[in-house]
DNA sequence: CGATTTGTTCTAATATTTGGAACGGCTTTC
DNA sequence: GAAAGCCGTTCCAAATATTAGAACAAATCG
């Protein structure tokens, strides 16, 4: 997995031990917060250090204190604020997508995903549901594997096979549900069959009785920076439907790519 | 001005500067991303310096180059992970607060909007609106000003006079609709006002045509952290229907502020 | 009520950051 | 087409900022 990582020649390790910090922070799911202590022992950074950085960080809203009387930390609205701008500044943004994912939500009654590809993983950073009572196991900002779902699996078809192969040998591999595909050689053809196809399936292989239809977003070099999806229960997926998600997810892809400058 | 931030007593310098060069990158509007020549200009910090902290930085996700072969920057998806990771540990998080909004959107049939303060400004971390149709111009992670909304003027009344005067002369003011309220004098009034009435009214000072009400979250030290608010159109917006927003809003804000330790 | 653990402060030793200079590649300009 | 300028990148030694640990008071626990 290192080899895929960005790594810095010249690293600046105080910035890399505060952000080691934050992301700590972020593991974190109560809302009681994260003690200095607690973060001094598992990053192995004496108190004082951590005191000095989580008191800068506290200076741009980057992380603040729990509450009450509390000493513990939390990540701070400065850091939300930040988090949003990320989009704003990304190709896609002056397309104006979401309406047409509405509109697929709408049609197909089924949660409309849109996905980028960011270091080795897929970031979702668009979902509308169809029922706002019924939610799903991921949320928007979160991660999810390349290779067991159909927005990854868009991306591994930019990976040359070189490129696949080291992505398998780099990451550890979990089946997810029954038809996870977790071995290169699988893989390989499967993207040959993405590729040719110019969607992709994911068929109950994150989550058992979950089918999952993408297609991908290209910019003018080609490349696929994002996808959409349309997910949901394996008995309303059914051929019939899927056919039309097709068609519909392929007329929005194509607009949005053309946006992008993509040709063909 | 600089009374409101925190400032560190032991600030780490070098992450500091880091997290300036972040704030200046998400300054940023365009999609063609920012050199390290021109960060090295505007924050004074030697160009080796910002190119180590960017490459730092990029290793965790928080900035990315812009594209393929060039050599400017953007704020990367990594950031956007972590900024989507702070609503879910926030204190109000646990109050379970969004079904409230989703109740109170329903019953009055308009757009209720969440807000949190940070750095002199209204971050909307939460929108629930009546019509998905309908859309108006913020969005979630936006920045609101404070003296031209209902939120905002919730905010200004922990302001001392001499920290709204110090507000007053280093912003910039817009007359944003009609009745925008611009100058310090009149401000102070209506902070009275509102301080009084413990509910603040946006009547179009941000929008033309648009009246806001909103009503303060406060924590155990009575600092109004959060603020909710119901706006529509004025026309349907009557007296009486102002009368009943407020009564919903004095019930779920009172429930949230004593989940903080607010007391009386 | 004693024992531990907490956050915070301080200091001196250390390792880190720092900015400037140098380099090669690229674009602009004359 | 040559030269000048700007870019990102690398290197280095000087100097600064960070570090770990100890000390302390306050809070928590048994």
């Amino acid at each position: 997995m290192e080899s895929f990582e960005h790594i810095p020649k010249y690293p600046v390790q105080t910035l890399a031990k505060a952000l080691d910090i934050l992301q700590y922070l972020k593991e974190n799911t109560s809302t009681e917060g994260v003690s200095i202590s607690e973060i001094s022992r598992a990053l192995s950074i004496g108190k004082s250090g951590v005191h000095r950085t989580l008191d800068t960080l506290m200076a741009y809203g980057f992380v603040e204190k729990a509450g009450a009387n509390s000493t513990s930390y939390l990540l701070g609205w400065g850091l939300f604020d930040a988090g949003n701008a990320v989009p704003k500044q990304h190709t896609l943004n002056g397309a104006n997508y979401i309406p047409q994912l509405e509109k697929l939500c709408n049609r197909f009654s089924e949660t409309v995903n849109m996905g980028v590809f960011n270091n080795y993983e897929t970031v979702i950073i668009c979902k509308i549901e169809p029922n706002i009572k019924l939610r799903t196991n991921t949320q928007v900002g979160e991660r999810e594997p390349l290779y067991a779902t159909a927005l990854g699996k868009l991306f591994l078809c930019d990976f040359t096979p070189e490129e696949l192969q080291g992505y398998f040998e780099n990451i550890e591999i979990s089946p997810f549900a029954a038809n996870t595909i977790t071995t290169y050689e699988k893989m390989k053809a499967e993207l040959a069959k993405i590729r040719h196809q110019g969607y992709a399936l994911d068929n109950e292989e994150y989550f058992d009785g979950m089918i999952c239809f993408a297609m991908p977003i290209k910019d003018f070099t080609g490349k696929t920076v994002s996808g959409i999806s349309v997910s949901g229960p394996s008995r309303r997926m059914t051929a019939e439907k899927l056919e039309n998600i097709k068609e519909s997810l392929s007329t929005v892809c194509a607009q949005l790519s053309s946006f992008l400058g993509y040709n063909n």
